[in-house]
DNA sequence: TACCAAGGTAGACATCTGTATACTCGTCGG
DNA sequence: CCGACGAGTATACAGATGTCTACCTTGGTA
């Protein structure tokens, strides 16, 4: 046995991923959205659907759970740089002014954040479209039966919050008066409710438009509302 | 057969619950809040746990999903019509003012409605202390495997959603101009937010007090952001 | 050339699961 | 008093599952 998903700390996927393992990965992601947990589908049926023996399962992974982790840092990594890339951008692109479209509230500019709180939120459910199996098996497993998996998606789903914090710190785009821990409360609010809605939104296509303004709509009433209220002093 | 759990609609359980039914429910608290998944633990085990005979489940039970709405079903009636009371009350206390502590922002008396929305998480939280099981299996099981139960465990947040915007227009807690589909937005919001955090406050028993009142602040932002931007005309 | 490890396969094992059929026992209505 | 019925039990079976040991194949390398 040599890498049952636990060798070196990580090398970014250096070894271009035994066919096997990708086969096993891929049928885990078919079958885990399709109905049931991670851990029912089961190794023998799971290799079934990827083509291979039982035993090859082992060759890879040690259990199912293993499996689910070796998804989870997949996503993971190629959810978090894109969207911190994006909100850099779009913070500097909306650095000029809007024109003046919304008035400044209480001398918040609104417009600014309403901008990279848009295209952020629409980064995000673009990634949704491309990895609709992964979000399916994520979210679920986020409440499910692994005690591991689930940590390892809070930290996801923790780190995901930080980035977002940090950024509004860093881009100013809420009034500096806002408290950091109240910013990184609602961050935390704002990244568990993406999470939560990127099912619906893959559940529902037909209001795939309306789930991402709502979301837009909410991540907006959140930061505004934590504005406004630690600005009149009500925190 | 009779009562596999579907009889006439239902009389609110008008049988007492064969002791039987009632140890398999148990059992099911017990092991479903304990881990894994309730169609994952499998009805010969839930059987084991209540001393009973693997068949005695069909007398009372076609399935382990049978079981899930059963549960579903006793802990949604448990918890309506309470809340419901609850704000009420909450409400009419609240109408004598509160003597001003907080400024009014822009017409809104942000006093009351911080009341009534500290007492009814705090009612919610209470509640949830009493029923941390059913609560760890309704939340598991709103992203599981079984699609019944997901869609009655929406049913039951959207019910809980819909009564939290009638009393919200009712009691008159947010200014009217606060259009009617953006506060059952917020409410659902709200609702499935509670519904997430009291994970949290079942699994982190040291920050209970300090998760009672993020969920107050956020419910607050929510409802505050809505009402400012409605406001100022950017919904 | 010989070797060796990684990737993949084959068969066998005990164990657990859902389900079907058939039996027991207490209680209640006629 | 008796039969029916609800609740619970015993036994049995087919199928699936996780895991073990052993074997084959391939590509690189000493």
């Amino acid at each position: 046995m040599k890498s049952v998903s636990g060798d070196e700390p990580q090398s970014p996927e250096r070894t271009p991923d035994a066919p096997g393992k990708r086969l096993l990965m891929e049928a885990a992601l078919r079958l885990g959205s399709q109905s049931r947990s991670l851990a029912s589908v089961g190794l023998r049926e799971l290799a079934r659907e990827a083509g291979l023996n039982p035993n090859t399962f082992y060759r890879h992974f040690k259990d199912v759970e293993d499996l689910g982790l070796a998804i989870i840092r997949n996503i993971a990594t190629q959810l978090r740089q894109p969207l911190r890339d994006l909100r850099r951008e779009a913070a500097a692109r909306a650095v000029q002014g809007d024109g003046g479209l919304l008035p400044k509230l209480m001398g918040i500019d609104l417009g600014r954040g309403r901008r990279v709180c848009h295209e952020t939120v629409h980064l995000f459910f673009d990634f949704v479209d491309d990895n609709a199996e992964a979000f399916v098996i994520g979210v679920r497993e986020l409440h499910g039966a692994s005690p591991v998996l689930r940590e390892a998606l809070r930290e996801v789903m923790e780190d995901f919050a930080a980035d977002m914090a940090e950024d509004v710190r860093e881009y100013k785009l809420l009034p500096t008066l806002v408290a950091e821990p109240v910013v990184r409360r609602v961050s935390r609010l704002v990244s568990r409710n993406l999470f939560q809605m990127s099912l619906d939104y893959i559940g529902e296509p037909e209001r795939r438009e309306a789930i991402r303004a709502e979301a837009v709509e909410q991540v907006l009433f959140l930061f505004t509302g934590a504005s406004v209220l630690q600005a009149i002093g009500a925190v």
